[in-house]
DNA sequence: CACTTTCATTCAAATGTTTTGAATGTCCCG
DNA sequence: CGGGACATTCAAAACATTTGAATGAAAGTG
């Protein structure tokens, strides 16, 4: 048995922390402990893994090779530990939720207090919950990389491989809005692409590791600014540093305050659907109470319309109400 | 990090021993451990993977599910270390050779004693050669379980799936044979297959294990006797405990010494190619030096015809041979 | 170019984990 | 109802890993 996961989990933090020591801080051991772990390895083996001439020591063709497939033996690991506890149980040991910027987590903090009440002290099933915070793609990438068992927010479309299920929650207004120091606030609406490619957009980093990152709304040649989350994104444009475009829930508040404004665009953003989602493969119990508890929540606020006096400054999102917009002009 | 090789080790040794004190002389520890590491991986799991109401231990639907996904888990460890392995050397650290009973190992033995003297001094590469014995299906089970890296004397066509290279080494001439005291020896040719199927026939017990075993030559409703490999079939046919299909080159020495004698059967049977095989994947150098050598070789013995004096009691085996056979008459 | 920092390694000692062996209790079969 | 095969327990022993301090080597810094 010259194989142990261990020594794949050891290999696997010296890449990601680029050296022995950082992975020594990560295992919160020593370095000389790494270096034996690497050593018997390698002695196991009989291959070498590192090339040690360097200061630094460098991985092999075949210690690269050792990691690309030991990382996927570890995930596999975890995998086959997290079903079989499923399996004893029913109740997951830890059930990780994404949560895309989009949507605000206040609003899905009253849900986890619901699911201790009602689950956890009856059934005396402990299910530790674990959430993340994801951004577009992101969402989607943590549920294919099995970061993740259920995401809220995912937008549009699934990758695709196919194997997930799919909720929508509500459909988002999507508006694009700058400070009303910015040059485009006294631009005349509707604005086209040239005229908003002129200036920085602001842009919320995908945080997916995988996945192809998507990029919503974005111009081609067009400076741009990234940020790690939407709030980020909203502060940033409230700020003045560029514009882009925002669910109007978000808007809101600030427009409403004065402290950013919405500007009509042509052609007009499509609604952003909003969806939850997870692995297709027969849910625990604690997904299945969330997904449930999911459905019946109350997402109206992510589906809210700019106000009346900012519809008519802003794109309508249909053709109806394009049609009005026109009878008001 | 609940899971670890080991442990799935230990699982394993014990469903296949069927106790933990099998699993203890298999893995050559003393009861106490293996109660150890079980309690352990239960404790770090937080499962019962053992139902211990009862004498004997019992798998428990999770520990059921641990076992199996466990397996290949444990399979795919060791094909990366292998992979690993090989990328590190070019040379396998172990080449597993699998030979099908039909073909005598003493051919394959000179094989051997060249691939040590050719290979094995110059290049300081230690490749062990591990050589076992498969009978029909089990030549390609072995190969597509991964128990084996090469086979010698695969019969017929790959398992569905793909992914084998074959080379053909040759089709051998396949006669129905019975001992001189069997009462099919005196009936009249040629048989057909009602008056066989009234006998016990002799079948060498196919040795596979995943893959649906493979019956050649066996009717319908017919009495047999199992044997575990084609010489042991030799020798029953030649105790006169059945009849049955033999290659013609091993029923020729007791062909010759009057303990065998051929029937012609109506219709005749086709002449069952044998293969060496491999998987598509790019091969190490040691497997790339056998299947060289196994290409070099000489199997034309593999071939033999029935004797002249035979060849007219024996059906011919195509068209041509069975025109001049009439002739013959 | 010396100086500092960061890094990997070595070694003996300390700590932790696994294995052992002998003892105990249990179940099952004849 | 007794013998045998089995799983378990516990303290002790064997073994493996981790530590910490010392060493040397490369890379960055003024």
């Amino acid at each position: 048995m010259p194989l142990s996961l261990e020594a794949l989990a050891v290999l696997d933090a010296i890449d990601r922390r680029g050296s022995f020591a950082g992975a020594a801080i990560e295992l919160d051991h020593v370095p000389s402990a790494i270096t034996y772990s690497v050593r018997k390895l390698e002695d196991e083996l009989d291959v070498l893994l590192f090339d040690r001439r360097g200061h630094r020591a460098r991985l092999t063709a075949a210690g690269r090779l050792l990691l690309d497939e030991g990382r996927l033996l570890l995930a596999a690991a975890d995998d086959v530990e997290r079903r079989v506890q499923r399996v004893a149980t029913g109740w997951e040991s830890e059930l990780r939720i994404a949560v895309d910027t989009l949507v605000p987590f206040a609003r899905v903090l009253p849900l986890a207090a619901a699911f201790y009440a009602e689950c956890q002290v009856r059934d005396a099933a402990h299910t530790r919950l674990k959430f993340s915070r994801e951004v577009l793609g992101g969402a989607w990438d943590a549920l294919a990389q099995g970061r993740a068992d259920l995401v809220l927010g995912a937008p549009a479309d699934p990758p695709s491989g196919g194997g997930y299920k799919l909720r929508v929650m509500a459909e988002a207004t999507m508006v694009f809005a700058v400070a009303p120091s910015h040059p485009l606030a006294s631009a005349t609406e509707p604005l086209n692409e040239t005229q908003i490619a002129a200036f920085r957009a602001v842009v919320a980093a995908d945080s997916s590791r995988q996945l192809a990152p998507r990029s919503v709304g974005l111009l081609a040649g067009q400076d741009t600014l990234t940020v790690p989350d939407i709030d980020t994104k909203l502060a940033a444009q409230v700020a003045g540093l560029g514009c882009g475009f925002l669910p109007a829930f978000m808007a809101a508040p600030e427009v409403a305050a004065g402290r950013l404004i919405l500007k009509a665009i042509e052609p007009p953003r499509q609604p952003l659907p909003i969806n939850a989602a997870w692995r297709e493969a027969r849910p625990g119990r604690a997904l299945a109470w969330w997904i449930n508890a999911v459905t019946k929540a109350d997402w109206r606020f992510l589906a809210l319309r700019p106000s009346p006096t900012a519809a008519r400054r802003t794109a309508a999102t249909d053709k109806r109400r394009r049609a009005a917009h026109k009878d008001i002009k």
